[in-house]
RNA sequence: GCCGGGAUGGCGGAAUAGGUAGACGCAACGGACUUAAAAUCCGUUGAGCAAUUUGCUCGUGCGGGUUCGAGUCCCGCUCUCGGUACCA
């Protein structure tokens, strides 16, 4: 009995690369050999553990990492946890439990995981970003931001004293003004700022949200809880500034398409122009924004947002009941409110009215819901004929409409949209589109009505939450309202601990927020300087400022004096960041955009050597598989659900004409993403302790292409399980557990198989094509499953190229054919040339396109010679009687067509 | 609605630059070994027709097209999975 003893041998590799820190990269490596930076998108350790979703991109991250370093590369592979933010405190709310222990369990039971897989990070750079000295220089980054304004002139950070400096010279009174008033305006350069804004409060969660972290129904992406619109004082990050780079610099770097697409869209550039109305009665322009100032001649109409300034200056008295009912109802309306009503457009006439500047004419001023106060300036001009919302909110409203771009002939919809050529419109008429918007814009120009300009959907980001487990501010607030930095010397603001860190929720949306550090004890609290008394800010930084650089401090992550040395930052980030960068497409906005952003501004104040942090971005899919709803519609455990003979669903899910049952209900089948909330969860532990995690990782590679996501299927696991127990077999005699190998010379036939599987492994790892590389072992060993020995000259590249995949049992025979070394960093092999060559090859032979018949031919034959064997094909002749030979097409190495009329 | 990805046997998937569609694995079926089972090994397996073999027709979501030749390129759809949603 000596069955593939995967335990032993796992467990025995595990410690040994543990021990001998065999994955340990060095401090000082030697620079003259390039590098490879491979990052994961770290976790955030959960209480539940990791599903067999999860690890998925690990293991090719792990696949890439070994490969690369057998490729005589310097290989920088860490891996870290982002333990702060509210998936970790709602943990430690729920089971009561400070967060900063649960945090330490759930990361300890998620490294214990992660080490169980055989993964090869460097676990000396294992970093969390809730520890101390790593948040220390989240801060101090933040103190960058805080002191550091846009200069939109050079297009970069600068620091704030040069802007300081500028405005002594140039600002008239400027030593004059008082403290506040200086820091009044340096707030509003500042990077990082403090503003009165319209924010999303969850008050469930106690907390306000990123735009990015409310979804479309209006609900708190983490827990799905309202979220309400109120304005609050928070801090702001100006990722405004970078709106152009961001979306620019995306077309230097390695990213899927839909990735980069997601990102532009939400940086959201639009061209167009700011047009300037007169409003009857009234001093000054009302400003709108236009993408299409080229029916400025068709504004038929202006609709400002309910919430936009001017509206009651505008409204007239007999309007003023009317105009104030529909403001208070908008403000009412949640979100999802708002989404609903969307079918049907509304809104209320002011009574006022604008002067359209092209042509002198009145037109009426209304204000609706459509228009929103957060984009452009908060008021538009209608243009309904070339506008859709415009058009339906006109038909509604009964509002003159004027077409202004000839539709296209036969066009017989509402709003014409598609291009054409201007009518009605003086000036314009009989330009297209894009002719008409630049003439329209120096027209605004020159007369002074307007410009052209360039507007983004992109908005500040807002940083502050009201809650305890994150990163506290390095800031400090005088009683006089004022605002002061901790000096960097100061640095780290440490967390202090609370007994009761637990935010206040509540149902009331008007509820005053209350961050847990406002009860923080008084001696945390409390700073004192220059005999001035200073309070902590109380808000904290949201979960994303710890990710948002983490892959720097990888680099360098003990470095003491700075968050890591610039030398090592330019040899592991050069030229162009991150080698190689996976993680889930669910981090396409959100961590991605902010990360960038951070990278930038560094960049700008000199601290990091390239433009964008990661240069190659790779999406691994979904994990997914069969779940299970009972009558209720509640998911229930898909491991205990059976099919109507009682075998489990797991075995059956795939076959045609099952039913299902769980505890004896009758369930319904559905497919989705592997997780918790479908009961669909595989633990890799239950796939280690039947298979072995060489297995595990196999199978994960087998399955599909890395970023497919595809179904798991336990039954299809013994496939990969039976290849490697082969091999095994193949290697070590069952009965003494002596190795199979010997000196012998491998037969042609053997060489040429071994060295077209170097180059079929060689290209696919490349390529990250992992289930075709799998592929080509099984194809390799299968060769020799009828032979007593392997020859040592084709088993040791055979078990260097399994290395990558199955990295402990290629340790184990490397071990037993008597290296005494690890094989992490032993030369991947090198196909030689002669043995890729036939001396004869298989062609195959169409006649018109369909195949006939397949020759062998030398290798070294001939064009004619070829053509000949073809046509005398006994199979190929037949086709060719009675008719007469139009074309011969010869493909060499792959097929003749011989075309017959 | 708009933008993007995808659709290949019973199932997961392969086909790298337009050149034998279905590699490899699962499942299924047949056989060998075994007292038996497990494990292992060998074989068959897209559909249909014909059949002793050599064969023939159809076939990569649907309908067209380009080409000697299309899973792959072009045009028009269907379904599906993501993203986004009154962004002027």
């Amino acid at each position: 009995m000596s069955d593939y003893p995967f335990q032993s041998i796992e467990q025995k590799w595990q410690s040994f690369w543990e021990t001998q820190k065999t994955f340990r990269t060095p401090e000082n490596v030697d620079t003259s050999k390039p590098k490879y930076y491979v990052l994961d998108m770290f976790p955030y350790p959960s209480g539940i553990g990791l599903h067999v979703g999860h690890p998925l991109g690990y293991i090719a991250t792990d696949i890439v990492s070994r490969y690369k370093r057998m490729k005589g590369f310097n290989v920088l592979h860490p891996m870290g946890f982002d333990a702060f933010g509210l998936p970790a405190e709602q943990f430690a709310v729920e089971h009561g439990v400070h967060p900063r222990v649960t945090t330490e369990n759930n990361i300890d039971n998620m490294l214990r995981q992660l080490k169980a897989i055989g993964l090869s990070y460097d676990w000396d750079r294992k970093l969390a970003t809730t520890d101390v000295d790593y948040y220390k220089w989240t801060q101090w980054i933040f103190l960058k931001l805080f002191n550091s304004y846009y200069d939109s002139d050079l297009d970069k950070a600068r620091p704030i004293e040069e802007l300081v400096t500028q405005f002594e010279g140039t600002h008239a009174g400027w030593s004059n003004l008082s403290e506040t008033d200086r820091e009044a305006i340096l707030a509003e350069h500042r990077l990082a700022y403090l503003a009165e804004v319209p924010v999303n409060w969850c008050p469930q969660l106690g907390t306000v949200l990123a735009n990015e972290e409310v979804t479309n129904e209006g609900r708190s992406e983490r827990g799905n809880y309202p979220v309400f619109r109120r304005p609050l004082k928070q801090w702001m990050l100006r990722i405004t500034s970078y709106s152009d780079r961001l979306a620019d610099d995306l077309d230097g770097v390695d990213w899927p398409e839909p990735v980069k697409m997601m990102q532009r869209n939400w940086v959201g550039r639009s061209e167009g122009a700011h047009v300037d109305f007169p409003v009857n009665g009234l001093e000054g322009k009302l400003r709108v924004f236009t993408t299409r100032p080229d029916t400025l001649f068709g504004a038929t109409y202006m609709v400002l947002a309910p919430e936009h300034e001017w509206v009651d200056a505008i409204t007239t008295p007999e309007y003023q009941a009317e105009v104030k009912a529909y403001r208070k109802a908008t403000s009412e309306k949640t979100d999802i409110d708002r989404m609903s009503d969307s079918k049907t457009k509304s809104g209320v006439f002011t009574g006022g009215y604008a002067t359209n500047p092209v042509n002198g004419t009145q037109i009426p001023i209304w204000i609706a819901d459509y228009v929103l106060a957060g984009y452009g300036t908060g008021a538009i001009m209608a243009v309904p004929a070339q506008d859709e919302r415009d058009w339906a909110f006109a038909e509604v409203y009964d509002l003159p409409i004027i077409r202004t771009v000839q539709p296209t002939e036969g066009f017989d919809g509402k709003a014409f949209t598609g291009d054409g050529l201007a009518i009605n419109s003086g000036f314009l008429n009989g330009l297209a589109i894009k002719e008409a918007k630049a003439k329209m814009i120096e027209w605004l120009e020159a007369e002074g009505h307007g410009q052209g300009t360039i507007n983004y959907k992109l908005r500040d980001w807002l940083f502050s939450r009201q809650r305890y487990w994150g990163e506290p501010f390095p800031i400090l607030r005088g009683e006089d309202g004022s605002v002061r930095a901790v000096e960097e010397k100061d640095l780290p603001v440490a967390l202090p601990p609370m007994e009761d860190f637990r935010p206040t929720a509540t149902d009331d949306p008007n509820a005053p927020p209350r961050p847990p550090l406002s009860r923080a004890p008084e001696e945390w609290r409390i700073v004192e300087i220059d005999g001035k008394r200073y309070e902590r800010e109380l808000n904290t930084m949201p979960q994303w400022a710890g990710s948002c650089w983490y892959y720097l401090r990888f680099i360098d992550n003990k470095n003491e004096v700075s968050f890591a040395q610039s030398e090592k930052e330019n040899y592991w980030m050069g030229p162009n960041g991150v080698d190689l960068y996976i993680g889930g497409v669910e981090h396409a906005v959100l961590h991605l955009l902010y990360a960038r952003f951070w990278h930038k501004v560094l960049f700008d104040l000199g601290y990091v050597s390239t433009i964008e942090p990661f240069g190659r971005l790779f999406n691994q899919g979904y994990i997914q598989a069969y779940a299970y709803r009972d009558e209720r519609g509640i998911a229930v455990e898909a491991t205990e659900t059976v099919d109507q003979d009682g075998k489990p669903a797991m075995e059956v899910q795939d076959q045609p004409g099952r039913k299902f049952f769980y505890k004896g209900q009758p369930v319904t089948q559905e497919y989705g993403k592997m997780g918790k909330s479908l009961k669909n969860a595989v633990s890799p532990d239950e796939v280690n302790e039947k298979y072995g995690c060489d297995t595990l990782r196999l199978y994960e590679m087998y399955m599909g292409p890395l970023e497919a996501s595809k179904p798991w299927n336990t039954r299809d696991i013994v496939g990969v399980n039976r290849f490697l127990r082969r091999v095994w077999r193949n290697f070590v005699d069952e009965e003494s557990g002596a190795i199979l190998v010997s000196d012998s010379e491998p037969t042609d036939a053997q060489l040429r198989i071994l060295h077209k599987t170097i180059v079929r492994m060689t290209t696919d790892m490349e390529r990250m094509s992992f289930n075709t590389a799998i592929a080509a072992l099984i194809e390799f060993i299968a060769e020799f499953v009828a032979e007593d020995t392997i020859p040592r000259a084709v088993a040791e590249p055979f078990v260097l190229m399994l290395a990558p995949l199955a990295p402990h049992l290629a340790e184990e025979l490397w071990q037993r054919m008597g290296h005494s070394e690890s094989l992490a960093y032993a030369p991947w092999p090198v196909a030689e040339e002669k043995w890729l060559v036939e001396d004869t090859i298989k062609l195959v032979v169409q006649v018109n396109g369909k195949v006939r018949s397949t020759i062998n031919v030398p290798t070294d034959a001939s064009k004619e010679a070829i053509l000949e064997a073809s046509k005398s094909d006994e199979n190929v002749a037949r086709y060719l009687e009675g008719v007469s030979i139009q074309r011969e097409i010869y493909v060499p190495g792959r097929l003749v067509n011989i075309v017959v009329g």
